[in-house]
DNA sequence: CGTCTTGGTAACCGTCGGTTACTAAACTAT
DNA sequence: ATAGTTTAGTAACCGACGGTTACCAAGACG
């Protein structure tokens, strides 16, 4: 067993304090809104001072951004293991794109596409791009892989198709709000149904 | 002709002026952002004083609802004339779709969907859910006229499937920039193609 | 034991949204 | 005409908040 929480070194506390500011303050943003949390308020529930937090974050859109890329990675990887079943492109495909709905209609990662894209500065638009990107060539790549199974439609644009599909379930993560009747569970599997219908084959 | 332009009332120039600053800050919005663009900016640019706006805004965040309720406006009324054509429901949904698309990547429109939603304090909600909902009702409207008239399957969910199309074609809008090698009426075409692929009878 | 590094605090600054006290012009009633 | 009142605007200010700076206390180390 690592001997992290017996004997954590200089640099694991360091990195552990800055995974907690960032797990505050993704908490925080999720459920106030960006623009309605100071900084005092996240260094007072960590029963710091805000400059403290400076010592760990340049600025208080590099610490959005540092939520950003954790809430990715992980909804990456949760794709990444659903779309890991041997089944045919297509229903790897409607796997994938039902964890990634369940997932970002979790309350902790509804902010992220809600409020990250207009506070970008330039210099963040390619870190974020990445991600996104790397979302996107992971689906597209299934889209291809179904094209060549057969199981989707040999003559659909995987750019375009890829585009559409991506665009009606992220849809789904803006708008869909937890008090509704209808379990996001159920949500998922009946838009990425309907998102699929014309590209099955 | 009516003499708006000869001899203003008292009421006209308050409405006037009121128009002119939702429409300079709509520009200023769209080129710099909502975070960038300071009150003083936008008075100095109209040449008072930032409190001498405060006779026609209530706050900055109205004077943002305002510029999204007029384009909401402009935008309503684009895709109900692109849909007042004689021909199938299918075929008038794809239209007034189309415009919809290129209308939302017109550069002034840009950030509506971008900046304002994050930006919605509680009470603002309504008046934003209600222009969603307008727009949403007048697609699902012509949704329910194509199951009727046998141009769009029989068996779908209006509710889904205004969900899934408009998320598609919303999507364009947000990642969209008009520096891309594709004109939006190209774009437009294909996605609204793609988007209804499913649904055609 | 002096010295240096580290992680933190208190106090401050500049910007910006919003408010207040006041004024000058314009409209209204006698 | 003139006194009272409403209107549209200004100048000066306030408070909140992001970000910075000067300083300090507590180990690490030779």
């Amino acid at each position: 067993m690592k001997s992290i929480s017996a004997f954590p070194t200089k640099q694991e506390m360091r990195d552990h304090k800055r995974r907690e500011i960032v797990r505050c303050a993704s908490e925080k943003f999720g459920a106030e809104g960006y623009e309605n949390v100071p900084l005092d308020a996240i260094a007072a529930e960590l029963g710091v001072t805000k400059a403290a937090l400076y010592n760990y974050v340049s600025s208080k859109n590099d610490l959005l951004m540092q939520c950003y890329e954790v809430g990715m990675d992980s909804l990456i990887a949760a794709v990444e293991k659903a779309m890991d079943i041997p089944d045919t492109a297509a229903e790897r495909l409607r796997n994938g794109l039902e964890t990634y709905v369940v997932t970002m209609t979790r309350k902790d990662m509804q902010y992220l596409w809600n409020y990250i894209r207009p506070l970008l500065s330039p210099g963040d638009k390619r870190s974020v791009q990445t991600s996104r990107d790397q979302i996107d060539s992971l689906f597209r790549a299934v889209l291809q892989n179904g094209i060549d199974d057969g199981s989707l439609r040999s003559d659909l644009d995987p750019k375009i198709a890829s585009l559409v599909i991506l665009g009606a379930i992220n849809w789904v993560g803006i708008w869909f709000r937890p008090s509704g009747a209808q379990k996001s569970q159920e949500i998922a599997r009946a838009v990425v149904r309907d998102a699929l219908l014309g590209y099955l084959a």
